[in-house]
DNA sequence: AGCATAAATAATAA
DNA sequence: TTATTATTTATGCT
């Protein structure tokens, strides 16, 4: 999670070649070196000062960023974005498969997409609207998916280079009117995003979504990503439109995105919008869809692989097409498994639970009723959807309440329900205290997210730390005698100075780093 | 699969030493720590090399610097103590234990911390010996300690003025038998280093040197932790940091920006521009303004011109308080500014000026394409990436050739299009040029990048991956879905994927790690 | 325009 | 799994 973001992208395998790093590290540490003589660097302390204003913000690169966060309140938000559009946008590709060609293809070469190297994939973000292709990506987590209609996908980079891409309601984030509008830097962060009105957009893409294939496709088996989909499948896409939500998860959240185009959605105009969603959802489909067939065999077995749980174990075989909870969530799919010890059960997640056991039996461990939980995890997914928010959302809310057992993670395995049944069964009740409350302030027309998250979701690249001349100070006096602070003592140093104990981490990091490149090329010098 | 590690070696340190930390190694020696001196050996004779060698400057602020040191030899690290005390050492606890105060304590207080500048500390260093003192306190950690002996104090300026010293482990900086001499300048930065040995060295030469007092002097005694303290403890300092910083970084560093305002939106009507982007400029004019008036400073300007678009909403009230830097942040007000004057687009980056302008005309501006721009933007990445070249390489071959221009921080900000439009055009061709150059090298085999670059194979540590957006998203998807793959799962996806296993399973690992630190953070901010 | 470095993340070591 | 290191990307600042 991290979420990185940036971009992650680089890439820089294919070659192979060995090269060239090394070497330009090398490189450009000694110029860096040099520089580092005459500067000095850190700022003076006037310096600073002045700087605070400036923005902060908003050099971003792409996109600048102000902050955003917060979001809050009102406005609060403003896209950036950054990236043009639609270009890339046309993807085709999904990337799932074919991935290839879509955007990549472009790119690279064929064969790549998968192979290493590659690049790929457009990264864009385009508001509302376009973004999709991306999105699908993102996906990598969980809430993606949210795709469904009313989510805003914004990207995000995973730092990976893949980005994801957040969704947020549009019904929520919009608050009914409300409109938003989202900045993202080119990376696919997010900057601000505002709720202005974004005017046209309605229109709806895309759509066509559907495939449904959507992820994964499929063949895979069986499994359960069929179920998903089809299941969803359903005709998804038709129905898309109309189910939108569902869809969307209907991987469960993941999303798929990608594809190609984009679409855009933003409307968020009208808290309406779903139709967006959809779309997103729809082309992601084709995304696979394309894949499937090529590659097919590519794709698809990714989500084969995903259902798999766990186990090793060889065999498996799987078919489990089981679709067992299904229709919904998906997923869930379900492995076989095999053999697996029978207490397992107490340590499985509840999803592969099933499997495992005996199938009569299996409803039940540890004196928890496996399939109230399992109806509950379907429940509270939808319940979730139709409110417009993603897990993300859900989980920014509760880890503020509950504590850090619910972040958008713990969302999303207990949708999945891959977690322990004890670890169900403790979540299950305060999952369900909120969603009332959550539905309550939802009729109440609190529609604003604000209630419901509280800040911001953004996923996007942390800020650039300024340290004071005078924590600078503090620092380096203490790197000077010890270089890898412990724990302990990094959070002192971080109650001290009030800077985020995993910056004061970073920063040991990076300065130690700094100083075995000086090392190092004094002594290339020094031949 | 697996099992590569080979490369593994990473490692490497410095010298390559295999080695472990540095870290480590201090604690180690402390034990040793007297003995280090004189024994070591390991190295030899060769290494004369002089000594280390002046350091370049010096200046520093308080102090000078110089450098002192050479040490070297035999042992293998020097010291600079600037500590000197012993008091400091005292730390009775080990490391283990006590540590928090340790190191942390002693030196700062807290008022102290932030105060500035300090100087102070007598760099000197000694070898081993005498260190000590403070290692103790260092101590704390483990590698602390290594002030202990094996480290080489190296007084860094911080840039503040302030200075500090930078311990360098013996044993990474020799590596092995080498020896490392290090230049350091004024600011503390270090210009260079030698490996030579010291020949004599064995004896302190210098050491006292020293003492000296060289530079600074102080008393040494009491401590470096004093000295620095103290002058921090000015009253400047701290107030100094209070102001201006504060809005900066916030609380750390961050920024906020923005206000509340919000602008508008640009129509969008393009479906293709995004519009997001206005928005991010529209904050952050406004900023500027706020800035501007409160605290002027300046420099904040610059960016803001950036970023700022046109919109002007009024308003905004900054009201920023800024104290200090909380944690939090906050601030960020927001400035309304205003107008910006039509022609804004001309210096405005790219990635913003879509929105600015009218969406139609957004398209052009001073009759340059941007979308032309942002699409080969798009797809030189992609190209890069195809080729399995980073910024750093593309930058650096560019900047060979073509100038200082095309740094790699040009690149970042030419793919992110976070540069004026002229500028783009401008080196946009430049970079056209090259890429088709670079395919056809790879093309013709000529992979090596070294035809690119122009480096060195080194065997060591196996390149970083680059995942390309498609393989993130299979394995994002499967990740929401199961952290823990089956090995038949990770061959599967590896093979999916077209990438070596041991790559998935790192993925798997670091991805794990991510959520579990996202996931912590969470729960941290949720208090 | 760059430079120094904070942040992100792949790779490793423990 | 946890902790660090090695590499890259991104960005604040001048």
């Amino acid at each position: 999670m991290d979420g990185d973001s940036n971009d992650g992208t680089t890439t820089e395998s294919l070659n192979g070649e060995p090269k060239p790093d090394a070497a330009k590290l090398a490189q450009t540490a000694i110029i860096k070196q040099d520089v580092m003589l005459s500067a000095t660097s850190t700022q003076s302390p006037l310096a600073t000062a002045s700087s605070v204003f400036t923005m902060p913000t908003i050099s971003m690169p792409t996109v600048s960023m102000a902050n955003s966060t917060g979001l809050g309140g009102l406005a609060d938000h403003l896209f950036l974005p950054h990236i043009p559009s639609v270009t890339d946008t046309p993807n085709s590709n999904s990337h799932a498969d074919g991935k290839a060609d879509g955007g990549i293809t472009s790119l690279s070469s064929p064969t790549q997409l998968f192979g290493q190297p590659q690049v790929a994939a457009p990264q864009f973000f385009l508001t509302g609207q376009s973004v999709q292709a991306a999105a699908a990506s993102a996906a990598g987590q969980c809430h993606s998916p949210a795709s469904s209609i009313q989510q805003l996908l914004i990207p995000v980079s995973t730092g990976n280079g893949a980005q994801q891409f957040i969704s947020i309601p549009v019904s929520l984030a919009a608050g009914g009117n409300q409109q938003i509008q989202l900045l993202t830097t080119s990376n696919g962060q997010i900057i601000a995003t505002n709720l202005a009105n974004i005017p046209g957009l309605t229109q709806p893409l895309n759509l066509n979504i559907n495939n449904t294939g959507a992820h994964q496709t499929q063949n895979s088996t069986t499994n359960s990503s069929q179920s998903h989909q089809q299941a969803s499948g359903l005709g998804l896409a038709n129905q898309l439109g109309s189910l939108p939500q569902l869809l969307t998860t209907g991987a469960q959240g993941q999303i798929l995105a990608v594809g190609p185009q984009v679409i855009n959605p933003l409307s968020l105009t009208q808290p309406t919008l779903a139709s967006s969603a959809n779309n997103a959802l729809t082309q992601i489909s084709q995304t696979n869809g394309q894949l499937t067939t090529n590659h097919s065999s590519a794709s698809t077995h990714h989500t084969a692989i995903r259902h798999a749980h766990t186990n090793s174990q060889p065999s498996v075989a799987p078919v489990v097409s089981s679709p067992p909870r299904l229709p919904t969530q998906v997923l869930t799919p379900t492995v076989t498994s095999d053999v697996l010890p029978p207490n397992v059960s107490q340590l499985l997640p509840i999803n592969l639970s099933d499997t495992v056991g005996n199938s009569t039996e299996s409803t039940t461990v540890d004196g928890i009723n496996l399939d109230e939980i399992k109806e509950f995890a379907k429940q509270f997914k939808i319940r979730r959807l139709s409110l417009g928010l993603t897990q993300t959302q859900v989980g920014q809310a509760l880890s503020a309440t509950e504590g850090p057992a619910y972040s958008q993670s713990a969302i999303c395995r207990f949708e999945k329900l891959d977690i322990t049944p004890k670890s169900a069964q403790k979540i299950k009740p305060v999952l369900e205290r909120w969603m009332l409350e959550a539905e309550e302030r939802y009729k109440n027309g609190v529609s604003n997210l604000t209630d419901f998250i509280g800040s911001e979701p953004s996923k996007k690249r942390k800020r650039r730390t300024s340290f004071t001349p005078q924590a600078l100070e503090v620092l380096n006096q203490f790197f000077e005698r010890n270089t890898h602070p412990s724990g302990a003592e990094m959070t002192e140093l971080s109650e001290k100075l009030n800077y985020d104990r995993e910056v004061i981490r970073v920063w040991f990091c990076n300065k130690r780093q700094a100083l075995k490149n000086t090392i190092k090329k004094l002594k290339q010098e020094t031949p």
